[in-house]
DNA sequence: TCTCCTATGTCAGTTTACTTACAAGCATTG
DNA sequence: CAATGCTTGTAAGTAAACTGACATAGGAGA
């Protein structure tokens, strides 16, 4: 028997890359880019987080969050209060607007991954992602 | 029942960015980094081929491939004719030193891989092996 | 043969994210 | 209480990738 399939890392670069393609292609309707509707998805789930800890929810720096929720500030997606009621953490919450903006973005990202996924059972799906949060916690987390 | 995993999507690009982390950890001895790595492992996989060919392999474009040989070459890990006999593809080939280069970079590489399927199954690596291929296709390769 | 189309290599400019660095606030500990 | 450490926010500089554009070489088709 011939096992010559491409290693796991590999595949899982290949995913991930086509998946960030297909999601940028998706969303550039509404004007965002991925990591504008990973940071308002995540704002969603975690309302009034700070920027350090939403930077590292979606894997990148604080220096780039910053730059990004600026971005999403000066489009009315997303508020910030400017001082800190206690520390130096700044809560920042989704505008009415933002919400609107991540739910349009919401149904364009299904899509895509209902696609993805189109190919595998209910059950494979769920062993897939079984098996990637096995690789996460595997990595140490 | 609460099924409340992260999407599949999100859960994708967690693995790999962190896979991504622990390789170029793994590779920094060997001042070594995934994308040189990635770099190399093609050129093995497919001597002579040419950098675009091998930019769309490894999810770069054409510009920043050129730019990755170049720093090879300087390292005399990869040699590239400086004119091609036919075309314009310049057939990009490793060197002893860049196969040695690979011969080192692969064991520590397979090292963190074997973490990372470490809580699997030899079964149920295969299975997200064939769950990520199907999502590859699914998606439009 | 002439033309059109595609692929390749390369140059230039831009964007994006990262690294380094520092000040501010809070908690913990001696 | 003072000191240390950790987290957050922010600024500046660097590095990496990208997009746009162009010339060249070869193949396909009228």
């Amino acid at each position: 028997m011939s096992n010559d399939s491409p290693p796991v890392g590999y595949l899982l670069k290949q995913a991930q890359s086509l998946l960030h393609v297909r999601m940028e292609e998706a969303l550039k309707p509404l004007q965002l880019t991925v990591s504008h509707y990973s940071c308002l998805y995540r704002l969603r789930l975690e309302p009034g987080i700070s920027a350090a800890v939403l930077a590292r929810r979606t894997f990148v720096t604080r220096q780039s969050m910053n730059v990004m929720l600026q971005q999403l500030i000066d489009r009315g997606l997303v508020t910030r209060p400017s001082q800190a009621d206690s520390g130096r953490a700044l809560p920042t919450v989704l505008t009415p607007a933002g919400t609107a903006a991540l739910d349009a973005a919401q149904l364009l990202v299904e899509r895509v991954q209902n696609r993805m996924l189109g190919g595998l059972s209910a059950t494979e799906s769920a062993a897939l992602a079984g098996a990637l949060t096995a690789c996460v916690t595997a990595l140490g987390d």
